[in-house]
DNA sequence: CTGAAAGCGCTTACAG
DNA sequence: CTGAAAGCGCTTACAG
């Protein structure tokens, strides 16, 4: 038997309203009471009930997050680092993450997910949708909560949406690799349709058309964010083109695209300039340690809780596109 | 607003009671009438509230988890992947995971996890202590639920625990050492105190006992399990030890020591032979692909999750230590 | 300065 | 075969 609020009040003498306002703070009790309240409540370990405040306050101090990993060996770091960044805020704001990981690819779940989420009651949503098009979310999102996209621009809904600077990073990788003498480069991208891949293509074009570079399709791939399709990837740009540098879009088709390099013993940068996606520990053990892209996943996750918590305190602003800065972190292969 | 049991109740022209026994298929309720409750929900897109499940039925349907990730840039892999075994086992039971994450190595900060555990009525608790003595747990730990550990064996508190064979994977890698003729081996592993710590040390020392290799204190260093520790444990054991093999225990110091040997070019596995732990991608890439010992740790995840289930549903056999087999995959380090 | 009481949305003994 | 009503543990308008 866990005791309640009517424990304590039965302990301190006084009501359970008193007790409840001593908690919340919410209207003046005289410290004498306030006293004989604490001194109750530490006795008896006193803890709210969580579930008794969600029905009472038609809210449960809960964001739940959506994100997409899929269900390979190699967990996507980036979104794991995003879910830390969030954490971190909404604990200081006395919230709660509840996290569901779509690891389909289907709209169907990411539904039945947010369907489980209203459930739940949650506050807010944060979600990296695995679609460009999250115009279902206004039969499904209850109308009463924020929506914060991450990762992805949403179309057909509005919310706030914090993003990294896609196109400026990309660019300056291409830029880079272009200053070093290269015209033959190979991109390696995530599926297009989502708004990463879609604006790291654009980057890379955009670099090209700067320096004069005629676009080649066929140096594009793009694919599926797993270690596996990382590896193909790199296996058919390789035989098919005669590329001197190579840049992957992200972490996961980084460390397959590295692979593929590794088992054909191709050296890096003289045979073949690399620069990778996400700046995480494992890019400095490869040989050579990997230039990359650095996007400022952790403070994405604290920039997404912190505008969902604005929110939440009626923040009734437009909503905002947030886009974060990238970062070239220049290391051994290229 | 949203609607709830009376909503659908009114429209399907039935008393609440009733559709909660449709809902809950707790009566029988005629054809007729569970077709009128069923197209009521349907219509009124009923989700039931879970606070009011919760505070209702005295359960939550969610069970909590405490690990210890340290707040470094490498997340643990290990723990990631655990948590995703225990997922993938709830979601089937209908069951949520909340997850905590003691990054600090207090264990007044684990208390703290726990207390908001108790107030948001978990049904059991799965935990990863960063202390070997838990017997704290007994003032803290509600009575009326289950406790399951991981990855480390208890002390002052009883409960199942799921744990991999630490001594027999680590006795395996050091006599695959010793059979390719390795007599001075180095070992890194995590700060003992940890039961998996403790025990692939003893895997160790049972290895160089069993062919005769005296044990030598000097070529041991333990750490705290962070990329810069296994990167300075590396440096130390190299600097003043004439090893021919390295074996380090746990996934985040592999990639920290192999920062180091990759910085230092040490050939792999001419100068140095090198076996790490845990299995993941990562390892594929290095100059050459590591040899490592693999624990099976979505399945630790699964197990564990199993082992709460039943005892949610009143398992009350003694409790039991799970262990699983580790095993050596062999590629190009050693 | 403080208390009695209603009600959040469910489930379930009790009654018919 | 089904309904009326109590109660889970809170918060808060209302009353004094």
């Amino acid at each position: 038997m866990r005791s309640g609020i009517k424990q304590v009040a039965g302990m301190a003498g006084v009501s359970t309203s008193t007790v409840s306002h001593v908690i919340n703070n919410t209207r003046f009790v005289s410290e004498e009471t306030k006293a004989k309240v604490f001194y109750a409540m530490k006795m008896l370990d006193y803890r709210p009930n969580s579930a008794a405040q969600s029905l009472r306050n038609q809210r449960s101090n809960t964001i739940g997050l959506i994100v997409p990993i899929l269900p390979s060996d190699t967990s996507n770091f980036f979104f794991m680092t995003v879910a830390q960044g969030i954490q971190k805020v909404l604990h200081k704001h006395g919230y709660h993450l509840l996290l569901s990981n779509n690891s389909t690819e289907e709209i169907e779940e990411e539904k039945e997910q947010i369907k489980l989420f209203n459930s739940k009651q949650i506050d807010g949503l944060i979600i990296a949708s695995i679609s460009e098009d999250v115009s279902y979310l206004n039969e499904i999102v209850a109308t009463d909560y924020p929506v914060v996209f991450i990762d992805r621009k949403p179309k057909g809904y509005t919310g706030d949406c914090i993003i990294s600077d896609s196109v400026g990073g990309s660019f300056h990788a291409v830029q880079s690799l272009i200053d070093k003498g290269h015209r033959k480069i190979g991109l390696i991208t995530g599926n297009l349709g989502i708004t990463t891949s879609n604006e790291r293509l654009v980057g890379y074009k955009k670099a090209l058309l700067k320096n004069g570079i005629a676009y080649n399709d066929s140096r594009v791939v793009t694919s599926g964010s797993t270690f596996e399709s990382g590896f193909e990837s790199a296996k058919e740009i390789l035989s098919t083109q005669d590329i001197t540098a190579l840049f992957i879009t992200n972490n996961v088709l980084t460390m397959g695209a590295m692979k593929f390099l590794q088992d054909e013993k191709i050296k890096i940068p003289s045979d073949l300039a690399v620069i990778g996606f996400d700046d995480y520990d494992w890019t400095q053990i490869t040989t050579p340690p990997l230039t990359v892209i650095r996007q400022p996943s952790f403070d994405l996750g604290m920039k997404a809780a912190e505008v969902i918590m604005n929110r939440i305190n009626k923040d009734t602003s437009s909503y905002k596109e947030h886009r974060l800065k990238t970062e070239l972190v220049i290391r051994g292969s290229c």
